[in-house]
RNA sequence: CGGGGUGUAGCGCAGUCCGGUUAGCGCACCUGCUUUGGGAGCAGGGGGUCCCAGGUUCGAAUCCUGGUACCCCGACCA
């Protein structure tokens, strides 16, 4: 990695290419606009997965699975969600091939085009929707609470890797509910575990919030976010849950006869987040030196390099890290013995570090004769020699240290970045030289939303939650303004 | 779909303007020796339809015509 790349600097998304690619997460596939995800990245997604599912299993939700392809009509049920996904749909219009007239490849059959066609899922909501409608009869069926782990495809123009793919792997979770009150509760409650697992888990902090009508999901009466804040001041919207009222219960007539015996229609939540989560990652904590995992999420968080000169040597310190593997284990911790004869010890140094593993031993024989090994942590790059006495407490606290000076640095740089301005010189500024959040007063309307965006490429983020009232005027109407609002440049 | 740019070894590029030995360099790969506490050194080696098609020419990676693919910058977006 080019040490001159910064990641504030102009570079920023060539920074971010080569290191996905160098620390072997991800790279770019000879299909349009599709991304490989290499077996390091996708151990790194299954953590994410994993403690995701985890947490709405606590809360009852269960998973299942529904089709990929959904008839054109299902999508058009729904106005506003239509207007939404439109423009980025893949078609399927044919369901056979056949051998070309020179018999050497094959050609799409005119004969076998679908009377209706079908859309690869951009979203699920209205395929689950039309099922939905076949389970709920009564209040008694209700609440139901179904996760998918699928793909979803959306024509992008324009793709980077993990940030924006034609095709991305998500959670994509569907409730319906009885009551107004009991949906809004579930897509908060949703929003409150992304938020927990991305900062506690990804050492990312976020910000939670209400989309403005214009940024939120098409279909939704409220869209709840979580905004995080990348290094180069950009924002990322890193997930989202939706409170759908009853618009696809209306769209899919999905009805039930409440405790009354009056017929209803039942409301509605979506929530999800993608593989996008991994781009936060990368963004949020890396350095020159490549990847910093946080250790909660590290595949592997110790890695042990040997270093030898003769075999006789790599013998011992193999005997030494025998005994020891086991203790760390004991504690829960993962940990790599990289013996391999055929890279040096150098070489697996930086190997590692580019890859963010958050904890290197390396054992040589100096440390064989003091019963010691050199201790290096990535995220400040500091070493220091440890008597392996009781070497899988100081690790163990070791990495909590890491986890906790991980979030801390990240925590830090985004609250040096939120800006509080009133004036639209200030505002635009403020955008070019500095970055990141700007809470500024807004008059509410979607037109001022719009010239902004227009203008400066900043959007709303979010009215976080918790937000204070404070008078103020617009910065460019100059009409009254109730509250600051969020605005970023974002991804 | 607009505006730029690039196709030469697995990857990154030089050579193209001004046609001329056998198309070159770095990384990676293979072999050998020396190395191993921060991405080793030396020596040797393998690997090419110079994007495709046609044209000009004694001769084309290089010039001309047409195609094609990809990248960047916009519009769209988790």
């Amino acid at each position: 990695m080019a040490k001159e790349l910064t990641p504030r600097s102009e570079n920023y998304s060539q920074w971010y290419n080569d290191l996905v690619m160098k620390a072997d997460l991800a790279e770019q596939s000879d299909v349009r606009g599709c991304m490989v995800i290499k077996p390091y990245g996708y151990a790194i997604w299954e953590k994410i997965q994993r403690t995701l599912d985890d947490r709405f299993k606590e809360t009852g939700v269960q998973n299942a699975y529904f089709p990929l392809l959904i008839p054109k009509s299902f999508l058009s049920r729904e106005a506003e969600h239509v207007e939404g996904f439109a423009k980025e749909c893949a078609v399927v219009t044919h369901y056979r091939l056949k051998t070309n007239a020179t018999h050497d490849g094959v050609v799409v059959d005119p004969d076998a085009r679908l009377e209706e066609e079908l859309i690869i899922r951009p979203t699920s909501e209205t395929i689950i929707w039309n099922t939905y409608k076949n389970w709920i009869h009564s209040y008694r069926d209700l609440p139901i609470l179904c996760n998918q782990w699928c793909n979803v495809m959306r024509w992008e123009m324009r793709t980077r890797l993990f940030l924006r793919t034609a095709e991305f792997l998500w959670q994509e979770g569907h409730t319906a509910h009885a009551t107004r009150e009991e949906a809004e509760a579930r897509a908060k409650q949703m929003l409150e575990i992304y938020a927990d697992v991305v900062e506690n888990v990804m050492a990312i902090p976020v910000i939670k919030g209400v989309k403005s009508e214009t940024e939120r999901f098409a279909g939704a009466l409220d869209t709840y976010t979580i905004e995080a804040l990348m290094q180069d001041g950009k924002a990322l919207q890193s997930g989202t849950s939706h409170f759908l009222g009853q618009n696809f219960g209306k769209a899919f007539d999905v009805q039930f006869v409440d405790q009354n015996n009056q017929l209803q229609y039942a409301w509605a939540t979506s929530w999800g987040v993608s593989t996008r989560l991994m781009g936060a990652l990368i963004m949020t904590h890396s350095d020159d030196n490549g990847l910093v995992l946080p250790p909660n999420l590290a595949p592997i968080q110790v890695v042990i390099v040997p270093i030898y000169k003769k075999e006789e040597e790599l013998a011992a310190i193999s005997a030494k890290v025998a005994e020891i593997m086991p203790r760390l284990k004991a504690k829960g911790i993962s940990v790599k013995f990289d013996d391999n004869d055929k890279k040096k010890p150098g070489w697996k140094f930086a190997e590692y570090e580019l890859k963010g593993i958050p904890v290197r031993l390396a054992i040589g024989p100096r440390d064989l004769e003091n019963n010691s090994a050199e201790v290096a942590r990535r995220d400040t790059l500091t070493k220091e020699q440890l008597s392996l006495d009781g070497i899988e407490e100081k690790i163990v606290a070791l990495l909590a240290d890491i986890q906790q000076n991980i979030y801390k640095k990240a925590l830090d740089y985004r609250n040096e970045h939120i800006t509080k301005v009133d004036t639209y010189d200030e505002f635009k500024r403020v955008l070019t030289e500095k970055g990141g959040f700007v809470l500024a007063p807004w008059d509410g309307t979607p037109e001022t939303e719009e010239q902004i965006k227009n203008e400066t490429k900043a959007t709303i983020r979010c009215v976080p939650f918790g937000n204070p009232l404070e008078d103020g005027v617009d910065m460019i109407t100059g009409k009254p303004s109730k509250q600051r609002v969020l605005f970023a440049i974002s991804y």
